[in-house]
DNA sequence: ATAGTAAACTAACAATTGTTAGTTTTAATA
DNA sequence: TATTAAAACTAACAATTGTTAGTTTACTAT
């Protein structure tokens, strides 16, 4: 791993922690053991951090949901998938994921346009996929927006929860996760 | 409402926004028409405020969940009895569960042990709620830690989601979040 | 009218912030 | 061994931070 890819890995668990505003360039350094001056051999600001671990995590969730939306399978089956692509990402990268969801505020001018749009794409396809869900009664007909709402914060802020109380495998967790979202908890 | 609510209110709906440490005085003071040095003569420092807007909400929950883990309502019935809480509460304070959710690791000493004893406490209380719930065959053998997770996710992000896409009354809320993280959204 | 108080103000502080310039060290290559 | 490039360093900057001191203004009650 590069000196670059290390300084944003720790900033991002540092981010997590504080959040973006609260960590400050020396911060970081001293996590590193080197001068906050030093980073910027590496990165050119500490805008620049934020951006690359938030944009890099956003477009791989973009990406992935539109796979999973133009795929053919069963509506059910696609809201698996997504839920398997958010356990996935989170536990590859769960500092990552904290700070797409809690810095992303601290973007600014076009990467902050761009994320936006991004996010409202990702809730666009995710609504669409419920809603023809329950057109084709495959979904309770519920309000589409509180189920949209209960899944997906569930599968964002599964960071905060994974690495505290799992001696759950990363499949049996999928497996857990889907049957809790999708068919309830009452006998 | 006097000068001091109405200051915590304020501060409260910036933090919401930028996130407790992006905030500072003079943006507070800006937003009330006042120079910051002002703020002093209402407030002992920007500390006070973040701990009389967390603290007075997580003693409410605490309160709360008592009084209903005590009921002897059926285990289902305590569990929508939750929902109704985190529901009531959003409605009427949105800014400051914000602030509960996302700066709470801004408290210092003794009103941060407070607040993390309060939340462990409380995830205790639902952990046991859940428990018992299984035992008695009214909740489904799942893994309980998804269980909580979903549910205390769902609720506690609330605040992010109200306000934007409500046509909905408070009481067709209450029902629906309940019958989706109940008895699931599949046919 | 007067006195007293609540709440605003101006001016300034010491500390901390992100960042730059210029220099030295480290380590690999020729 | 000499050269070079990467990556660390020291020192400093201008701006911003939370906060204090001391003063003025606006109301309220006598």
């Amino acid at each position: 791993m590069d000196r670059k890819t290390e300084i944003i890995n720790c900033a991002a668990k540092l981010f997590k922690e504080k959040g973006y505003s609260a960590v400050t360039m020396r911060d970081i350094a001293q996590s590193l053991d080197i001068k906050a001056a030093s980073l910027y051999n590496h990165i050119k600001s500490k805008q620049e951090i934020l951006v690359l671990i938030v944009l890099e995590i956003a477009e791989e969730f973009t990406n992935r949901i539109n796979d999973i939306a133009f795929s053919d399978l069963k509506i059910i089956q696609k809201i698996e998938k997504v839920i398997e692509l958010h356990i996935d990402i989170t536990i590859r990268n769960p500092d990552a994921l904290a700070c797409l969801n809690n810095d992303w505020m601290h973007l600014t001018d076009e990467e902050l346009t761009y994320f936006i749009k991004m996010r409202e794409d990702y809730e666009e396809t995710f609504r669409h996929l419920i809603n023809s869900g329950i057109q084709s009664n495959e979904i309770k007909d519920l309000n589409p927006e509180v189920i949209i709402f209960s899944i997906l914060s569930t599968l964002r802020t599964l960071y905060i929860w994974y690495g505290k109380k799992n001696r759950l495998t990363e499949s049996s967790l999928k497996k857990d996760m889907a049957a809790v979202l999708l068919t309830g908890i009452v006998n």
